[in-house]
DNA sequence: CCAACGATGGTCT
DNA sequence: GACCATCGTTGGC
């Protein structure tokens, strides 16, 4: 198991949130497998950060595919997303689920529960777990410490409109892995 | 079960 | 000063 190759993030950005369910998160000794993601398409995109054009907060998301994109929510959660597309048109995959693999006592001690479906179901909850920040903000996934990992998983695909937008609410770019129960919102 | 709501702070107008 | 790509708790049934 090793990271994946660098040529999987120059996909077109659907492709790359769908591709990547499946596939492994990795922070040292965390480890879990994706499943659920957001796709952000850029200026075009009434829900996408960047359809406003660069700022100091999106200017991570104008970067490199591969590059890694996090920002505080609410004033308490961080959001974690791949930078996707081509340099400077501003796209990025949110990750919204993972399912815990390795690492799941540091997990339950870090979210404050044991019940294993609430550790990192929604992007909150497994920036929380994984204890992604601000710090990790603009690095990028092939030179630590945050690595995505090939996987041989084919997982059956279900799509829907992305949550928690007051716009561009109606288009469907939210993709999760089929009947998962470590997928947000499945209590 | 589920709907409503408050916490909390950076970013942008 | 308003707006959030959220979550946990509360209080109703």
């Amino acid at each position: 198991m090793k990271p994946i190759k660098k040529s999987f993030f120059n996909q077109p950005t659907i492709d790359l949130a769908k591709s990547l369910l499946g596939k492994y998160l990795v922070y040292g000794k965390l480890k879990g497998i994706i499943v659920e993601t957001e796709a952000y398409l850029g200026t075009d995109d009434p829900g996408c950060h960047a359809s406003r054009g660069l700022t100091v907060r999106n200017a991570p998301m104008f970067g490199p595919a591969g590059n890694i994109y996090v920002y505080l929510i609410y004033g308490m959660y961080y959001c974690f997303n791949i930078v996707s597309g081509k340099t400077g048109i501003g796209e990025a995959v949110l990750i919204r689920a993972l399912e815990p693999v390795e690492g799941i006592s540091l997990m339950q001690k870090r979210r404050k529960t044991q019940k294993i479906e609430n550790l990192c179901s929604g992007p909150g909850k497994l920036t929380q777990a994984f204890n992604i920040t601000k710090k990790h903000n603009n690095l990028s996934l092939f030179d630590g410490p945050l690595y995505i990992y090939d996987s041989k998983l084919k997982p059956e695909i279900s799509t829907s409109t992305r949550i928690g937008l007051s716009a561009g609410k109606e288009l469907e770019l939210r993709f999760f892995v089929k009947g998962n129960k470590f997928v947000s919102g499945s209590k």
